[in-house]
DNA sequence: GTAGCATTCAAACAAACGTTTAACTGAATC
DNA sequence: GATTCAGTTAAACGTTTGTTTGAATGCTAC
């Protein structure tokens, strides 16, 4: 097949400025630009034009546009996903035999992904977007893969939050962890998005850390949240036209 | 230019089955396709061929295929913001001289979103999704129509929720408010990212209705949350590596 | 009936798409 | 020095893309 860029470099020396590997250089380029354009709107000859390598370099490294799309994600989704788990257990280990604060745990889910964001070296702001954008998308390969990448993680940190809410009925807890995942996404993913709501200061915007500090409060509320009353969902409906007191 | 459907069918009969206008029936198609595969990904010729109308209809109508998505989105869109302000209106002048609570400004919110939802004959659970990829997609032209058709909704949102919560900063009321639409549309739009949390009865997961009786009482609570501690922010980084008490 | 008008239609446009091919490179292996 | 093989390259493959064109259609008004 081909050697590892850790391989190339490893006999020999230069150890300034190895020339990025064309593998890695794909690499680079598709994650800048799936996260721009989204993964339909971005050609094969931009990326390899941007990455400065040969068109069929993707057939060869990849085999196809949607590997090569998978692999952006594997690539650090894969790391993120392990240390979120690695560091759940952790913190599980330090707290025992007492279970986990629900702020503990979502800072567990938190800190990988910061950390992502916070290494722009490797692009990370981007790698967060894009992941943003293929939780939205309806794709049949994205959802499959999304879902694979994700299953383990998510079942970990469930059973964590089992934990730390008992009085929490297993159904409200999926429902409320997809609420959780959803602003965690939203947010993480919407650099744009956030012109939406308000004027806020170039200092607070492209500050995740700050941001995720404001978002841990708000979904620790939710999770902590009073179970909603459905004898209302069931019953009628919802009183639309005819809504007086209450 | 042209004539709309009304006029068409309103001077002679037929009252069974008026032969849809050309144009309602792109936009439905566009709807659909959009919806299920995204705007990059649908082409025209499947749009026509799924209306049933010839392809260059779309140009004679709508101009371009940037120009229909906005159509599409606009048609249902502008209707639901605009009753969704209405109904916050309601509200207010039945609860005054008092100031509505955060339940009471989010039904105002939701229930036009619901009853988009319920609409299936106009394909509104179509649109929902729609709507939800199109707030994660990052096309300047996209970004720009959304943000003018929410704009004015938006801020008068805000403002109803800084009366119901006065002790609030507005600057953290700015980014919850960003959260709770990242909740919402994520929730709204994401039929299939429910497979990623937990296996939910599928009387349970088609059910638009009950999903927001959930979502409504994690939203609240995460609004009324105690302010952040912002201290850790500004100072040092998050403990990562060293993450001992709590 | 004929002029005007909005609409529909089949056909064509150039451009861009993802993928494949076959020739070529340069260093390691025997 | 011939062989091997991972890697790169330019060129071409057949499709499909959004948009445009100019002729045909059906309807209303004079």
């Amino acid at each position: 097949m081909k050697q590892t860029q850790t391989e190339t470099r490893a006999i020999g020396a230069a150890p300034r400025r190895a020339p990025a590997p064309t593998k890695d250089r794909i690499l680079d380029a598709a994650e800048a630009l799936f996260m721009e354009h989204g993964f339909e709107a971005t050609s094969l000859r931009q990326i390899t034009a941007l990455a400065e390598v040969n068109l069929a370099a993707v057939s060869y490294h990849f085999g196809s546009k949607e590997e090569l799309f998978e692999a952006v994600l594997t690539r650090r989704l894969d790391p993120m996903n392990r240390e979120r788990i690695a560091l759940l257990t952790r913190f599980e280990q330090e707290a025992a035999p007492e279970a986990l604060s629900c702020e503990r745990i979502l800072t567990a889910m938190f800190i990988p992904a910061l950390e992502l964001a916070r290494d722009r070296e490797r692009g990370g702001q981007n790698f967060l977007r894009l992941l943003g954008r293929a939780y939205a998308d309806p794709a049949p390969f994205i959802r499959r893969f999304l879902s694979e990448q994700y299953a383990v993680m998510i079942a970990r940190f469930k059973a964590a939050f089992g934990r730390a809410l008992p009085q929490l009925p297993k159904r409200e807890l999926s429902w409320r962890l997809h609420f959780v995942m959803g602003a965690l996404s939203y947010t993480l993913a919407g650099t744009d998005a956030l012109k939406l709501i308000a004027a806020l200061s170039p200092r607070e915007a492209g500050n995740d850390e700050m941001l995720l500090h404001r978002l841990a409060p708000f979904l620790v509320a939710g999770l902590k949240a009073p179970l909603p009353d459905l004898s209302e969902v069931d019953g009628g409906g919802v009183p639309v036209r005819q809504a007086g007191g209450r």
